[in-house]
DNA sequence: CGTATTTGACCGGCGC
DNA sequence: GCGCCGGTCAAATACG
């Protein structure tokens, strides 16, 4: 499976650019979960406190433009088709960093800013990891009123933390298979959620991906999962035939 | 017995 | 400065 993980580059032109436009972006993404994970198609967006985002056709062009709210029916689930992933992330964020390729073809949704790295850890975490964060007035960080102070202490935290990214996914299971292993480190109960947050590192040697998994406090039949970081090597799974294939790893800075 | 998980302690950031 | 909270550590425990 040489192509495994291989994000489609043609729809993600600037791949290399490290200067983000702003403009939303289309592309598509190839994910390995697995069979068992096939009606467990993820579909979030990374910062469950906005509106999910809908997915858009590809071929479609200037309402690309704007973020529209997710059709939702009654039984709170997605009204379009159900193999639709969407997911805001981080520019320089390579996905397949995170998730391996595989059988299962998913759509995304790149949300990309004027200036690189806007979807700082911080962010993610006070936005989409707790609720209870940026309450004070609503100030939110991808405006350009964001006062100094603010940006001073996000930029401070830039200099130690990774990209991450996090989406939700419908699912009975806690940990998704995403073809890496990891290891627990620790459990947390966050303040007003009733399930607990797990932390997990990959277990691959130098590799410092941590990810959290935590279920939706409105809504415990959706996993939160929080990628941090990017791997520097291929998914474990493929290891026992990655002698012959270190052309992969490439895809995997 | 080696490895993975659990879980209470600890630490640092942040708001008040 | 203090307390709260999220994230991490590491000893204890579980597991294969």
């Amino acid at each position: 499976m040489a192509s495994q993980g291989i994000l489609n580059q043609s729809l993600f032109e600037d791949h290399q650019d490290h200067h983000m436009s702003s403009s939303i972006q289309m592309g598509f993404f190839s994910s390995n979960f697995p069979q068992n994970y096939s009606n467990n198609i993820p579909y979030g967006c990374s910062n469950i406190n906005q509106p999910i985002l809908r997915t858009i056709p590809s071929s479609s062009s200037d309402e690309q433009q704007q973020p529209l709210p997710y059709n939702t029916n009654n039984n709170n689930t997605l009204s379009q088709s159900s193999s639709s992933t969407l997911i805001k992330l981080q520019k320089d964020i390579d996905f397949t960093s995170n998730f391996g390729g595989g059988p299962y073809q998913h759509q995304i949704l790149s949300l990309q800013r004027s200036s690189p790295n806007l979807w700082s850890w911080g962010e993610v975490n006070y936005d989409c990891m707790s609720s209870k964060r940026n309450t004070n007035g609503g100030e939110n960080i991808s405006h350009l009123g964001i006062s100094a102070i603010k940006m001073k202490k996000i930029k401070a935290r830039r200099k130690v933390r990774e990209p991450r990214f996090c989406f939700k996914t419908l699912s009975d299971v806690d940990v998704l298979d995403d073809g890496y292993k990891w290891r627990k480190y620790g459990q947390k109960v966050v303040k007003n959620t009733q399930h607990p947050r797990s932390y997990y590192r990959c277990t691959q040697d130098n590799c410092r991906v941590k990810k959290r998994v935590e279920r939706l406090a409105e809504d415990p039949r959706m996993v939160i999962t929080t990628y941090e970081g990017r791997h520097i090597h291929s998914p474990s799974h493929d290891e026992e035939d990655s002698q012959a294939s270190s052309q992969v790893n490439s895809y995997f800075w």
